[in-house]
DNA sequence: TATTGGTAGTTGACTCGTCAACAGTTGACG
DNA sequence: CGTCAACTGTTGACGAGTCAACTACCAATA
């Protein structure tokens, strides 16, 4: 299983995985609501903050704000969210949930919930304590990779 | 640092980390050699194993067929690689590297084992060990949730 | 008040990844 | 043989993600 010089390459090991997670969200948002993913992440981070600008959506998700303004552009369009003008700030645009959007939320927020609970479940505690822990541990290394090899 | 929801979920967390890590291995092929990444794997695979179809390439890179078809393509293009048809087979393409192949796999196999390193030399032996083993272990779990969700 | 710099959001161009349709080839089986 | 299923590689179409240019707007300052 493991005598390709290549699984050892964590980057490898871990951009096959989440390949594989994005596939299966990608197959199980399309099946139940026709929905993309970068469009269920706004609406999740919408159900959890409630009105939020754009910008902060982008920033909460760690996503590119051109993604995201596509994303909240056809979730209007589908009539999941609505948006209005800022009213001090003209260049600022407020986005809310719908009440069908809540009611999205609310149907595929325990489905997306029970999922991760199969996924992690497989580790025990202590391990999955442990994960959340690495990856912050190689979400910090990056960067200080940067700039070395650039 | 990890107030909100959707910290909790790991998949989020994963895909925040291998999107930072391809952003980052995408900017060294580029600023290095004018590499795209999938060529990068492709080379690197090559250079692990020697000549190989293109099928097995995508099977080792775990990669869609069509994307190897197109880097092979591209690389044939920038003389990195020769593609002959198989002899006994006239439906297989043999590929291998050629001498430019073999010299830009040379240069840039040890910046990117030294970021492999860089990057889990934050990590204990023992924490390396968990990790590829957590990663296995969520590898599994992902395919036993296909079907009960889609 | 006019200029200037910075910010919010949109849009275009591009790479990466997935799926499906397709042409050409092989091999097995009636 | 001939037909038919299976396989190899290519191609088209689309979703996901990144970057940069652009518009519109705000605010500070001369």
């Amino acid at each position: 299983m493991s005598e390709l010089p290549l699984d050892q390459f964590i980057t490898f090991r871990l951009l096959r995985l989440t390949n594989q997670l994005n596939r299966q969200a990608g197959k199980i948002l399309a099946s139940h609501v026709g929905l993309r993913l970068p469009e269920w992440r706004c609406l999740a981070i919408l159900g959890a903050y409630g009105s939020m600008q754009v910008n902060q959506v982008a920033t909460k998700l760690s996503a590119d704000k051109g993604l995201i303004s596509r994303s909240l552009s056809s979730l209007e369009k589908s009539g999941l969210v609505k948006t209005k003008r800022g009213a001090e700030d003209k260049r600022q645009i407020v986005i809310a949930l719908t009440p069908r959007g809540k009611k999205t939320v609310g149907a595929i927020m325990p489905i997306m919930q029970q999922r991760q609970e199969t996924l992690i479940g497989t580790l025990s505690k202590k391990e999955q304590r442990e994960l959340h822990r690495m990856i912050d541990k190689l979400h910090d290394a990056v960067q200080t990779i940067d700039n070395d090899f650039i």
